[in-house]
Parts: C-alpha cells; structure tokens; sequence
DNA sequence: TCCGTTTATCTAATCGATTACGTGCTGATA
DNA sequence: TATCAGCACGTAATCGATTAGATAAACGGA
C-alpha cells in the first residue's frame, strides 16, 4: 500500500511536510513544495489511512446510530426507516459516514457500550427507546458525545432532540372536539414508553380543556403497533362504534390496525367513526388509505439530531442541549365531522 | 482513558503479556498471570481500540455497504430496506457493524472507492446497480474485499450473489400460462438494469416455449418503480384489459402501481386481469393487497452475501464465488383463471 | 556586520495496540 | 556440573499518520 512515507519520498520532502499539506496545516507549507507534494500523491494514488489519522484524536467521519428495538425488527418499521434514512443523508450531506448497530447483540449496556465508543465512531446517535434508561449512565462513563433521539431525554445531562408527545396528542384531540365529537376512545401504546404515556396525559388533558369528562371505559390499553391495533378494533369494533364518534390512537401503526378492524366489524372510517394517528409515518405509494395524524417530519427531526450531534463533536459545548420538536396536523380522510 | 499501558503497569506485566491475554496468543501466558490481567481489566474498565489494533491488520469487525440508487431514496425502498436489514441482521449475529454509505456524495468512484476503503471496513458488499460498471474497477485496484449484490456479476472477478431473474421470469410467466393465460402483457422496467432485460427475455422465452407468438404491442416500457407503473396503467387500462387477460410486471413495484392504475380505471383484480410480480418485496401488515409474485427472499440473499464477504476477509480465496439463487413463486390474490 | 525574527522544513516523540526477538529461569539429560 | 530445550515474560520495533521542538536559511533593522 502506498503510505505517506511514499509520498515523503517521492516528493523529495518529509512526511512532516506532507501532514502539513494534507490537513493545510498547522504550519505553511510553500506553495512550490506543497505543488510537488500534491503531485506525488496523485502519481502515487495515494489517499490517507483514516484509522491511522483517528489515532491522534483526528475525526473518522462516522457517526454510531443505536438503533435497537426490544420486540420488532428495526428494518421492518417504516418510523425507523425514516429517521435512519434521515440521518444517513443529513450525515452524507456534511460528509459522514453512518454505522448502524442492531440487534440483540447489543442490548446488554455492559458489553455494547464499550464497542460503541471503541473508536469506530465520532458520536453516537441512540434510538433506543425504551433502553436508554440502562445504556445512558454508560455511556456518559465514556468521552464520545451521544444524542438520544424521542425518548430518555428525561436525564437533563444528555442533549436530546425530542418530540412534544403531550403537545401533538392534545393538538388532535383538540382537533378532534373543534370537528364535532365529545365521545372520543382511546388506544394506547405500550406503558414503558414515557411517549405512551404523554400522549394519554394530551388526550385527557384536552377533554378536560374541553369540559368533557373523562370516561375510562372509553380507554383501551395496548402496544404501539399494528397488531395491538387490529385486536382491539376486531374484538371491541361494535362497542367502540356505539359508544364513540372517533377514536384516537397512540400512533400510526394503531391507527392503521384500527382501521382495518374495524373495517372488518362493518364498521365505515370515517363514516361512522373517525380514526386519527399521530407520528406521520410513511408508508409509500403503495398504501391505499391517507390517515389523519400529527406530523412529527422524522427527517426533519433526524437532521436536526446529526447536526447536533456534529456540533457536540466539534465545539464540545459544556452544556447539554435539548430541543423539542413540533408536531402539525396532517389532515387526511380518516375524520369526518359525527354522522348523528 | 485507559490503555494497555495501564493495564500493564496495574497487574505489574508487560504490555506484551497483556496483549497476549487480550487475544489469547499468540504465546501461551500463565494462568496465574492472566488472571492478574484479566482482574485489572476489569479494575480499570479497560476496552481495546479498535482503532489500534486495526493498525496492525487486525479487523475491524465492521462490514461497509454501498447502497446507492442513481434515482429515489434507498430508504425509502422496501427493496433496499429488506437487504439492508437482512445484511445488518446476519452481520450482529456474527458481531460485525455495518456502515451505510449512501448518497449523492459516492456517487463518483474515485473520490469514493477510496474513502471506502481507507481502513474503517474490512469489507464491503455492492448494492449499487447499475453504477457498479463504474466502481468495480476502482474497487479492484484495492485490497479491500467486496461482494456484489445483484446485478454487475457480468465481470468474471467478481465475487457476487445474485438471482437468476431470467428464470424468475420465466417460471412466472410459464405459472400464467398454465393457469390458462395466452395474451399476457409485460410492463418493463429501466432498461439499463442487466435485471430488466433479463426478464423481459424470460417472458419471451416462456412465451415461446409454450408455441405464443410475443405481440410487441402487449409490452410497456417503463421504470422499475410505483409511478412508472400507475401511469402506464391508468393511460392504457382498458385497452390492456381487452387485449390481455393477464400482466407480467417486472417488479413489485410497478405490478402494485399497475393494480391501482387498473382499479382507477374500473378494472377489476383478478376479475378482469390478473396481474403478477417478481422480487417477493414486503410491503409490511399494513398494506392491503397480496400480490402474486416470485419471491426472491431478501433477507436470505442477504445472509449469504455477508457470509460469503466474512469468508472473503478471513480466507482471502484465490478465485471469486458467484452464487446464484433461485426465486420461488408466491401465490397472492392477484392471479386467477382468465374469465372468458 | 551582527543579531533577532520569520519562514520553511526536518527530526523525532506520540497515539494504542501487536509481535519478532531476546533473556532469565527451570528442569531434564549426559 | 555443563548443556540444552522449553517456558514465561520483557524489550523494542512497528503500523501510518500528527505535531511539538529543533534547525537552517533568508531577511531586516540597528
């Protein structure tokens, strides 16, 4: 392989001098001399070792994204398809490569952290809900900056860019009541999600905004994906259907799985029922129904995260930064005003 | 933080010797001594760089992948997002990472090629059809090992898992014919994909076999993707229903904007045509629909392409591997008889 | 003309590991 | 008891870069 050593030679200079051109810096090099060494280096095809460069504390280019999920595959989720794809291009954009770490293998902190900050990586960005609460006092044991994505932004030490959950689940229901209903279920995701638990506080904190009492039988207690969905509105369909006009669920995923429930009950969205979701997941062209739901813009929120995980990296700022995210409502066919 | 160094001074031991606990070996060190080594590892917290060691040749444990499509988002594309996680999954089960490199940025091989191989990856596998043309040379001047998935295994160096969409085609095409189809019509896809023209020669083929003179005006050019196959459907829907009882599409994709190009035309699916894919792509639970269509197993090709890479770093063979995998048809809910 | 500055470059230490080579010790053999 | 093999481990070179400190030449002011 060709090394700087090479290029040293060749160019008749030392490799002192060729660092000094490669980094244009930090001493100057005169322009005839770092002509000659530019030269050496194409002749030589000649492109530095980013492993020997991270050796004295130089940059790889390489941010981490832990990327773990305790039950579902990470892969198969359009929400994680979207915040990664976000952050693989708002990384491209400023010239950094991006690692993925998934899978069971990395779930014991004890074991994963280490590897995570084993030099391979600049920073790290953790989409890690509900785990964080383990793999974050590691992680601050060690020096490599860490971002954590919605969720485990409790710590006030991380930075973390985040949603407002209790904002976006009080902006629908709010919606929801400005359309005409007043009897409004609710499904909930799973309960060690903070996520699911904020946007069960928005939804009651809107009704009661409203004047409109709380009726727990109305609150149907469930995970945040599909098939939690699907269960619910199949076995309940008829009872929701009688004793509300719309239904808001805990996310996108529960929204869909609700629809095609109840659409499996007789029951007509939004005919006889409104559904609305929040998230703002995308399932592509090829899905059929366009959900109402609260937008959180993931890649808007996975830019966001890099650029301030690039930021911790660069200036290594004393204080940790947090920033909240709104949500917006994305009006589909899923809300209609009440049929009565 | 701590370093070898320390370890040695702790357990009052050469660097060397704690080198030769970390790896076991190359010499054989006492029991005795090892455990002290082991102890003030433990003492201090002490993990290796990975960095450092990569300086002498030792490995990475990290995969590089080169996702890049000239024209939508990889993450975006179930495709994509099926191999990609495929690959991910059987790279943990191993222990590797995986690191995307994705984007406009490495799309221009000679500034790429060398980044992807300036020593952060032990190996890289290829999901770059059709660029690979232009990128195999660079790679090859390299000593980084590479693996191509599907498409660009023309070049006979190559180590490369592929499918044979020829016989995909040709299997589903013949699948229609016995089912009672003649006129079958054909939606292509980008024709400077080695895949597309494979398939749309499977179709010919298929046809020729079972004594059906090919009709040029029963075949489509388009695009490998949603759009492309919605519009063509939408402009050409009932002259397609009239004059065919059944459409080949050359991928998922297009066979689903097909299926809905065709519904806004009042065409029923299967009723008035039946419609078939080939890729075997999953769209997840939430979609409605369930094509019939070859399936190609993704996450299977994936495992065998990070198989056949981790045996290329570690056995550097003399002579590329090429596999070839076979696709298996999937009956959907899209193929019936023809009505007649 | 002499000395201090500036400029351009070289020498060598350094990062954190791996490993070839050398050394001291033990025990078996002649 | 001298010799030699083998074991256990220390010393130091090495990987490919970066950079502080040393050095030599050019330059400018008194």
């Amino acid at each position: 392989m060709t090394n700087i050593k090479k290029v040293a030679e060749a160019s008749g200079v030392s490799t002192a001098t060729v660092s000094y051109v490669l980094n244009n810096g930090p001493r100057p090099v005169k322009r005839e001399t770092r002509d000659r060494v530019f030269a050496a280096m194409r002749d030589l095809n000649y492109h530095p070792s980013a492993i020997a460069r991270r050796m004295h504390g130089k940059r790889v280019n390489t941010i981490g994204v832990v990327a773990l999920h305790p039950i579902r595959s990470v892969f198969k989720d359009p929400y994680f398809n979207a915040v990664i794809g976000g952050i693989v291009d708002a990384g491209a954009k400023l010239g950094q490569s991006v690692m993925i770490f998934n899978g069971d293998r990395w779930l014991d902190p004890d074991t994963a952290v280490p590897i995570f900050c084993d030099g391979r990586c600049d920073g790290l960005l953790l989409l890690v809900a509900p785990l964080g609460d383990r793999m974050i006092p590691e992680l601050k044991m060690r020096t490599t900056p860490f971002v954590s994505i919605n969720e485990a932004a409790s710590d006030p030490d991380v930075s973390s860019v985040d949603i407002s959950s209790y904002d976006g689940a009080k902006m629908m229901v709010r919606y929801l009541i400005e359309r005409g209903h007043r009897r409004i279920a609710h499904f909930t995701g799973d309960d060690y999600y903070q996520s699911a638990n904020d946007r069960f506080r928005g939804y009651r904190e809107a009704l009661a905004d409203a004047g409109i009492e709380f009726d727990p039988r109305l609150v149907y207690q469930g995970r945040y994906d599909y098939e939690s969905g699907y269960d619910r509105a199949l076995e309940n369909g008829k009872a929701i259907a009688q004793s509300a006009t719309a239904l808001f669920c805990a996310n996108d995923y529960v929204a869909y799985g609700a629809l095609r429930g109840l659409a499996a009950n007789g029951v007509c969205v939004p005919g006889d029922i409104s559904i609305a979701g929040i998230d703002g997941v995308d399932f592509g062209p090829e899905h059929g129904t366009k959900l109402t739901t609260m937008d959180q813009d993931l890649e808007g929120l996975a830019d966001e995260a890099v650029q301030l995980l690039m930021h911790l990296i660069e200036d290594s700022p004393l204080i940790p930064i947090k920033k909240i995210r709104p949500l917006r409502l994305r009006e589909g066919d899923t809300v209609a005003a009440p049929a009565r």
